[in-house]
DNA sequence: CACAATTATATTGTACACAATTTAATTTTG
DNA sequence: CAAAATTAAATTGTGTACAATATAATTGTG
């Protein structure tokens, strides 16, 4: 059998099968926070800035309105966030925190040290990670 | 705020990014064969081995039955593999390729080689993005 | 050998993820 | 300024992903 179809030579699915794993660990800290990995990363974005767009979020997190749409309502729903069209244009859905979700970055200011310790990888390997993902990102946007 | 907590900081959202863009890579590409990512994964497996309990695919790609039960009844669906109980242990469902899941190798042999070319990364930081992720991948699964 | 424990898969329910389409609001342009 | 084009979200439909539970078959044990 050709090598390259073997699984052991794919370069994708070590990359997916890590995200999985990595999300994983978050599940059980996520859960005393009542986020889900998608939600957390949501808040993440509204703790740096506490007002933003249904787009401008879909824009950081490269996520549409078909999966932020309903993902905003469940945290709306659970009193994170509130969701309101703004009055200079109508189509545009405004995201806020609500007291509770912006409470909750204290309660989440541990987590990634917590998931640090979870790894169990060091400073180096992680970064490396890091950059390495980063930098083939980049790299597929520059030729979309 | 905390740097922690800044989307640029976090460890995990490149990786679970990552892995997003190259599924979108490969979408158009598996369009073509009639598979999505998680089906060419579990062809993948089959045209290694072209009988296996869906247990054993699990264990490999690290899906369970409520992930793959489906998918393989599509697949089945598709004239891609046929299920059958074992007679031996009727609990376990053999997936085997049919014809035309045997054929769909050969055009699914172009793949590795279109994505790379899609990718448009040199052979070293592949590499080295293979090597980074399944080492932290095998750190993970040490501890668990 | 009967019954409890285990095992393998299936099912149910919740939550993404994304393509394609729809709806409604705003902007552009003739 | 009205019709066409564009834009922002929402909706619909398909397909994962996984926890929890159910079902059915097999194995272990008294």
């Amino acid at each position: 059998m050709s090598e390259e179809l073997k699984l052991k030579n794919q370069v994708c699915f070590p990359v997916y099968n890590l995200a999985k794993e990595i999300i994983s660990l978050y599940r059980p800290i996520l859960k005393d926070l009542d986020l889900t990995y998608s939600q957390y990363i949501v808040m993440l974005v509204l703790w740096e800035n506490e007002e933003q767009n249904v787009s401008e979020i879909g824009s950081l997190l490269n996520l549409d309105s078909g999966t932020l749409t309903p993902l905003l309502k469940r945290l709306e729903l659970k009193g994170f966030i509130e969701r309101k069209r703004k009055a200079t244009d109508e189509r545009v859905v405004s995201i806020t925190l609500t007291e509770e979700g912006r409470n909750k970055k204290e309660k989440a200011e541990c987590i990634p040290t917590q998931l640090v310790e979870a790894l169990d990888i060091s400073i180096e390997d992680l970064s490396e990670l890091k950059r390495i993902t980063e930098k083939i990102t980049n790299q597929i946007n520059k030729i979309k």
